[in-house]
DNA sequence: TTGGAGAATTCCACCCAATGGAATGCGTTT
DNA sequence: AAACGCATTCCATTGGGTGGAATTCTCCAA
C-alpha cells in the first residue's frame, strides 16, 4: 500500500491493511491470525477493529471472530455504481454480440482493477470479482492498456511489479513484453492467450480519450474463443469502445 | 457514529464519515464541500484523503474532485458475500412465489441493515439499497427483529433512537409498539402498513436461530400486498425463513 | 491576456491521540 | 478444576496527527 509514502496517516493504512486482510480471508478472522499476518501488536489491532466495529464496518461475532461489516457494502456500491454503471449497457450489449464474459477495467497505479463485469450466459463462463486487482502484464486488458503507455514508463511497471509467471504461457521477458505491445498497437486489440489462465482466452481494448486509462474485453474458454471466433469478436469490441468512448465524452465519467 | 464512544481512533472515524459523505454525495466531491458539511479543516481532510488516494480508496480525477476508488468495491463485495450471497438463492424463491421484492436485513446496533434483496420483477417495485440503514420501529424487518428482543431492551433502544414518524401510520408511542410487538409474536409475522411508507406494504418475519438477529421480508404496493395476498404470502414467508434457518446451521454464516 | 476569487495544497510547531508491553479476563478443551 | 490460547484492558510514553497560515493552482470574467 501507501507505507513507503512519507506523509500517510499511518492508523488509517493499518486499519486499511487490516479490512484487505479480513477480505483476503474470506472476510472473517481472529485478532491472533491478524496478528500474525499483520505483524501489529494485538492491543493496536484490537482498538482499530473496536473503532471499526463502533463504526459498522466490522461486526464482532458471539465467537469473538470479526467480519467485514454491512457499512462496507453501501461503499463498495457507490463507488461500483460510479465507476461502472455506465459502462454496463455497452457489456451487455458484447455478451449479447458475442455470448462471453464482458469486462471493464481501469489501470490503477501499477495495477489493473475490474470495475465491471456482465457475465456469459453460458454455464461455462469467466468469473472476475469486481474489484479484483491484478498486475498487467499477464492479462489482456493489461496489455490493452500498457500499449497505450510510453515504453519506458512500461519498463520502469514492470521493474517495480516484476514479470510473475502465471501460466507457461505468460511472457515473462520485458523486451518481448514490449514487443507484445508493439504488435498490439499495429494490430488494434489485445490478446491473452492462455496467459493468466490456462484454457482462457481473452481479447481487450481500449477506450480511447478515456480520462481514467480503461479497457474493455471478452473471454471465455480457449475451446470457444478460437481464432476463427476473434475475427468476429474484435470489430465487435472495437466499436463499442468507440461508443463507450462518446458516451465518455457526454458524461465526463469517470 | 463512534465519535461518543472513548477510546476510538479519531483519524480513523473522521476518513470513514468523509467516505460516507462522498457516498451520499453520489460519490465525488471537492474538498470545501467536504469542509462544510463535516466541520474539519481543510488540511486535515486533505491529508486524510491523500492517504485515502495512495490507498486506493478514493481517486483523485482531473478536475481535482475526489471520487471513491476502486478498492472499496471488493471490501464491500467481500462483506456483501458473507452477509447475503448465501440467502439470495431463498430470496430469489421468495420472488418466484409472490412477485414482490425481497429483502433480507440484520440488526445491527440500534438500526435495521438491508444485506441483500432480490427485487420483483413489476416494473412498479420497492428499491432497497443494500447496506442501508433504518431506525427499526418504523419497517417490517425492524419491528419483526424487535418482537425477539426483550421489553426492556426495546424500551432502552426507542429511548435512544426516538420514534421520528416516517408517515401519519408510523407508530410513534412506546407503549403502542410494545403492543404490536406482542401482536407480531402471537401471529408470527409482522406488517409494515404503510408506516415507512405511504403506499408501501412490508411483510416480514426472523429466521430463527441465526446468529446474528436477522429477518426476511416481501414489500410492494399497498394494492398488491393486500390481506387477502397477506394470507398467501406469510406461509411461504415463513417456510422461506425455516429453510434458511436450516441452511444456517449447516454453514454457520452470518 | 490579465486579474481576481475560490479552491486545493504545502509547511511545520505543537501537543495529545495512538501506541504497545504488561496484566487481566474469557472461552474452550482436557 | 486446570491449562492453554486468544481477546481485552490499562496507562506511561512519544511521535504521529493536527490545523493555522502561507502558498499554489485553476477557472472565469472582463
Amino acid at each position: 500500500m501507501a507505507s513507503d509514502r512519507a506523509g500517510g496517516v499511518q492508523s488509517l493504512e493499518r486499519a486499511f491493511d487490516l479490512l484487505e486482510r479480513m477480505a483476503d480471508a474470506g472476510g472473517e478472522v481472529g485478532l491472533s491470525e491478524l496478528s500474525a499476518s499483520s505483524g501489529l501488536p494485538l492491543p493496536t489491532i484490537h482498538r482499530l477493529m473496536r473503532t471499526l466495529v463502533d463504526c459498522g464496518y466490522v461486526r464482532q461475532q458471539p465467537n469473538r471472530r470479526y467480519a467485514l461489516g454491512p457499512r462496507l457494502i453501501r461503499l463498495g456500491e457507490s463507488s461500483a455504481r460510479l465507476l461502472g454503471t455506465w459502462a454496463r449497457p455497452y457489456l451487455a450489449e458484447l455478451v449479447e454480440a458475442t455470448g462471453e464474459t464482458a469486462n471493464m477495467a481501469l489501470l490503477d497505479g501499477d495495477e489493473v482493477v475490474y470495475v465491471a463485469q456482465v457475465p456469459s450466459r453460458h454455464s461455462m463462463r469467466m468469473f472476475t470479482e469486481v474489484g479484483r486487482r491484478v498486475l498487467p502484464h499477464s492479462t489482456g486488458v493489461g496489455k490493452a492498456l500498457l500499449a497505450h503507455v510510453p515504453p519506458e514508463e512500461v519498463r520502469a511497471l514492470l521493474a517495480r511489479t516484476g514479470m510473475p509467471a502465471a501460466t507457461e504461457r505468460t511472457i515473462v521477458d520485458p523486451d518481448a513484453f514490449l514487443a507484445e505491445l508493439e504488435h498490439i498497437r499495429a494490430q488494434g486489440y489485445a490478446v491473452d492467450d492462455n496467459e493468466q489462465e490456462v484454457g482462457v482466452r481473452c481479447l481487450a481494448v481500449t477506450v480511447p480519450d478515456s480520462p481514467t486509462a480503461a479497457a474493455i474485453s471478452i473471454s471465455g474458454p480457449a475451446g470457444r474463443v478460437t481464432e476463427a471466433a476473434t475475427e468476429k469478436i474484435v470489430p465487435v469490441l472495437q466499436g463499442v469502445a468507440r461508443q463507450l468512448s462518446t458516451a465518455l465524452a457526454s458524461n465526463g465519467t469517470p
